[in-house]
DNA sequence: GCGAGTTAGTCTGATTTCTGGACTCACTGT
DNA sequence: ACAGTGAGTCCAGAAATCAGACTAACTCGC
């Protein structure tokens, strides 16, 4: 009789990445994000400075303070209005936002370089490494492996 | 007559950001080098670990070649057969995995801890870490600002 | 006091994309 | 001969995206 399924098994795996990109796997919220960091919290000046549809970035603003990153205050009573700040979670995306930005700025720069350039308090044009916080040796694609396994 | 535009102005940013989410910036499409990264290369375990539908991760996988992330390389000749394998560009994008990995450790983990601990090759596990490369200080939110401002 | 501008959205209808499931085709293994 | 594997494709319905128009409540300059 029950024939039906067997094959199938392994259902998806639960993964930190995957949680994390279920809130910020996309194009614009990733990029609401990137502007709050710059300093743009307004509705109005996001949409211009990414180019995402007004719809479309009312959505995810609204999934991001949802999800504890962005923070919603308002500034102005009477024409209520709001601004987009972010939270300790939010702040704790910069890392991500860095390491995306390492890449582009490696691969796909144009002639002229990176378009922007940051540049860390140390003083020196800030080049983002991600390294061991135990050893601070720089993290490889070889150099870590699942720690015992399965289970 | 011609009062309509005026405003608008402020064309999206030409950003690294962007650019690279635009390559990868779907949930997907991240999941995928996800797999490879932990030595999955074929399509149909990628199905299975991933949970995505098959169409859409073979569109991706498609992007991600085309884009020079992935390369498809045919491993039986009769039944034609292909595993995916990481590019150089691919590989660098193990930074990006290891800091929305550690985000999704630190906000999401359940009561049993993150559901993934890698170990780093000095022995300890691996907590991932951006930090300047020229002076090796951490980078935080605050710490880093846009370099010669505009133009 | 009037028209223009700003701000934060929402509404609209036309695409486009995503989704789960069934299906294909060429094998292999039993 | 029959089940299974592997890498997709095909399908049709559901959902998301898009650009642009619209709204509502102000403020500003003249």
């Amino acid at each position: 009789m029950l024939r039906v399924m067997a094959s199938l098994s392994v259902q998806p795996r639960a993964c930190s990445v995957a949680r994390t990109l279920e809130l910020v796997g996309d194009k614009w919220a990733l990029l609401a994000v990137r502007e709050v960091f710059h300093g743009n919290r307004r509705f109005d000046e996001m949409v211009r400075r990414i180019g995402a549809p007004r719809d479309t970035l009312a959505a995810r603003l609204r999934t991001l303070v949802g999800a504890g990153i962005l923070k919603r205050h308002q500034y102005s009573e009477h024409p209520p209005r709001f601004e987009y700040h972010l939270t300790e979670a939010g702040r704790d995306l910069y890392p991500v936002i860095l390491t995306l930005m390492r890449w582009g700025d490696t691969y796909l720069a144009g002639a002229d370089g990176p378009p922007l350039t940051l540049r860390h308090q140390c003083g020196h044009p800030l080049t983002a490494q991600v390294v061991c916080e135990a050893c601070g040796e720089p993290v490889t694609a070889g150099s870590a492996k699942p720690a015992t396994a399965a289970r």
